[in-house]
DNA sequence: GTCTATAGGCAGATAGAC
DNA sequence: GTCTATCTGCCTATAGAC
């Protein structure tokens, strides 16, 4: 079980630095010390890897979620939270596991797209919520609806994450992100 | 000559909906009725079909932007027509071409870094003159500088275009396309 | 400019010993 | 569970005839 963690951990940011179709097993083989042989009997294909790639980050992004929830914080403070996530990513050089799989979907096999979709549907509710209960506490000022604004957050951090990775702008990801925040909160 | 282009126009839309590391020249010959061997005689190298892509692609994109100065719009109407270059993309099931690039920027060739760069400024001082237009016409209230405003709205549609490609769901870009030309027309 | 032929390497995957 | 050995196929790229 403990080999299987280390090669879903060194296949995780593989993918996050290179894309699904930018990494092999030889890659994982020389990170975590074993021959490329021996990861199929941990996963038989390279699906079945990409499979268990999407479930532990989902169940990844589940936890931080939960977490922010439970920080009890006024809604513009979780999303400050929520863009921290990818400020992580962005120094770790990877892209959103979700982003990069999504770019490369029309060379997936299809049982990788379920989960993909699932893993934006959960992002977007959950910024849907956030942004819904800022706007119930007059905290925000909604020109649309929650989800709509959600779409429009998540996106562009999805956006800004994928720019930055060109410019290595870091200061450029960070004004995105605040300009996100500040024009949901007052348009006075 | 001819040969030339038709091969830029394939590989073109094999990047845009594949990436640059998921389609090979065995893809562009049976698109382009050439054998394999022959596209070395057009471009030596992948790298160096991949620096001409990118030079075409910023061609395309600065006739699109002329053309759209050209209509002498509103500033809203000319984000408007900027939103359509992505949906026709979205449409072709095609992802930005400097996006999908910049998934990928960790495995390309070093050499075609400056020409994804200069991709995204373009892009990006653009929205900003046409967004500093509108504040100063008054059809804009604007929350923050020009250029910020530019980089959401650039983050914000290379991510909706990214995530549509799972979804499939057509409707949330336009959705996302409108609510970020809404949100600059008015707070009030 | 396009062809056939081929080099040389790496990909994902399997068989079977230990 | 990990190993060595190997398969098959595809990749980018080159050589040289036409």
């Amino acid at each position: 079980m403990e080999m299987k963690k280390r090669i879903l951990t060194s296949a995780q940011k593989l993918v996050q630095q290179r894309g699904f179709n930018g990494f092999s097993y030889a890659d994982i083989a020389s990170e975590v010390g074993i021959r490329k042989a021996s990861l199929h009997h941990h996963f038989p294909t390279k699906t079945d890897l990409g499979v268990a790639l999407l479930e532990v980050y989902s169940g990844q992004l589940d936890s931080e979620l939960k977490r922010i929830n439970g920080l009890l914080l006024p809604a513009d403070a979780k999303l400050a939270a929520y863009v921290a996530l990818y400020r992580y990513s962005l120094q770790a050089e990877c892209m959103c596991l979700g982003g990069m799989l999504a770019t490369e979907a029309l060379t997936l096999d299809a049982v990788m797209l379920p989960g993909l979709k699932r893993f934006f549907a959960r992002n977007t509710e959950w910024l849907a919520d956030v942004i819904a209960e800022g706007g119930s506490h007059q905290l925000f000022t909604l020109s649309g609806a929650p989800e709509d604004h959600a779409r429009v957050f998540l996106s562009a951090l999805q956006g800004a994450l994928l720019i930055a990775r060109v410019t290595g702008d870091c200061a450029a990801f960070e004004q995105t992100a605040r300009l996100l925040i500040t024009d949901l909160l007052g348009k006075g």
